[in-house]
DNA sequence: CTTGCCCACTCGTCTATACGAGTATGCACG
DNA sequence: CGTGCATACTCGTATAGACGAGTGGGCAAG
């Protein structure tokens, strides 16, 4: 038992008409902001809670699960809610795919990582020929059937990415594209090597609560959004040449764009 | 009492590890997902529930809880629970800034939402010079105080997004920029005139659950994320002079950029 | 000293009940 | 005909209790 640290928490409002759960979560969220409890740090147990402001459990729990909507608090089973910290932000350049990246050997996943002082880790590989979804077949310009890659990207153990490159058959089949490892610079160089040559790239960005499968792939905590994007790459005769669909867990990323003023 | 429609849900499997809140959970999310609720209809109440599950009333509202969180459904008080309906959603693009949108005497915003077909309006502004938070000033480099410009755009009456331009004081006092209105092609093209030749842009762009003052401005469900857009604009000469810091209804927004691939 | 068990503490799930408050509908009254 | 109230239905909030299950520390047996 951890008596609760006097000062930390104050007392309910009987006259106001914010509801009791609400108040105890603006308490705790207020007491987070100000650096009461610092991340990774325990809160005060439902129990401890419910003696300090003479409420029953469920209401404690309730205040509970509005901060670990916001993404605030994560709980662990047997051992007590504590505040989430904030993971290590990969930061996506929107000259990642520029042509000069890709002359070295390594992934920009795997390099960028090393030199951030992070293990990085691509698992879950899947490469087959599969039916287009309305969209994808719409993007690429209605192809039938798609050569698609599944990837799964994490780091320190952590998946942070999930990612799958849909390529036309007439395009991708019986190319090196179509083999789990694409080779040095990825499916990008050997695009160009088989003489689609890229001219621009188009990506469109949303974020939404995850699906439960997507709550699973990529272990979210409750609270934490994904980043969707959807890459598109055409080639210099205007050509889509390949769409990569992105899910990002939200909390470790940052995307960053450069664009001229003109 | 609307019996429950036969053959929309099923049954628990009580010898399932897998607690039964989420199993009812599980089956609602699929029948939306399968289209048996359509958009903005009305789920099954919650005594509906009750009686076709033969479990308490707090297991039901566990399971909506549950919806709530991932953004699917909503609960309006004295109504009913109801699948949430997808607002009509935005696309920022990449060029929106370009010069050649500057030319018109209309905000971008306005000019857009008008061909859209939707009702634009602008509300809260602000303009007033403070002092600039550790993040603006080390964004526009080290000045102390700013002025800051705070608008809210709403569509149909829906508030969309929330933002704030931030300028150094030497370039915007005294200038229509500290008007409430910034005249014909808004404040870039202010800048412009005062001769700070517009280069280029740099947008940061994260994704988060809201802050509790958020869902307020930004009147946001339950379970809808912000994106969160921070836009530095840097002149010719290298030198930030403008910081928009911007949050959306992640909902109703898709941010597209085009980029190059040299 | 090490192993293994017990126990205390934690959150997870579920039941049952109660009352409050917002909404919509229909009916009675003016 | 219209107003206003009663009523039934909705979700919101809160209480009290029960059992389950994961975790970690201490203690006893080997």
């Amino acid at each position: 038992m951890s008596p609760l640290r006097s000062g930390l928490l104050g007392d309910l409002d009987p006259t106001s008409d914010r509801a009791v759960f609400r108040q105890i979560a603006d308490q705790l969220r207020e007491a987070i902001d100000r650096g009461r409890f610092k991340e990774g740090e325990k809160l005060p147990s439902e129990a401890d809670l419910v003696e300090h402001y003479g409420v029953s459990r469920m209401t404690v729990r309730n205040s509970f699960s509005v901060l670990q909507g916001e993404g605030l608090v994560h709980a662990e089973h047997g051992k007590g809610v504590f505040v989430r910290p904030r993971p290590p932000v990969r930061r996506l350049a929107s000259d990642r795919f520029a042509r000069r990246h890709r002359e070295q050997g390594k992934s920009a996943f795997i390099v960028e990582a090393d030199a951030a002082g992070s293990h990085p880790q691509v698992d879950s590989l899947e490469v087959k020929e599969e039916k287009a979804s309305q969209d994808i077949s719409t993007r690429l310009g209605s192809v039938r059937r798609v050569l698609a890659r599944r990837r799964r990207y994490l780091l320190d153990g952590k998946p942070v990415e999930f990612a799958t490159s849909y390529l036309p058959l007439d395009i991708a089949r019986g190319t090196q594209i179509a083999e789990s490892n694409p080779g040095p610079g990825g499916i990008y160089a050997r695009l160009e090597e088989l003489g689609h040559h890229l001219d621009h790239f188009e990506e469109e960005i949303r974020a939404r609560m995850p699906s439960p499968t997507e709550v699973k792939t990529l272990r979210l905590a409750s609270g934490v959004p994904v980043i969707h994007l959807i890459r598109t790459a055409y080639d210099t005769e205007g050509r889509a040449v390949e769409v990569c669909d992105t899910v990002m867990a939200a909390d470790a990323y940052v995307l960053s764009y450069q664009l001229p003023a003109t």
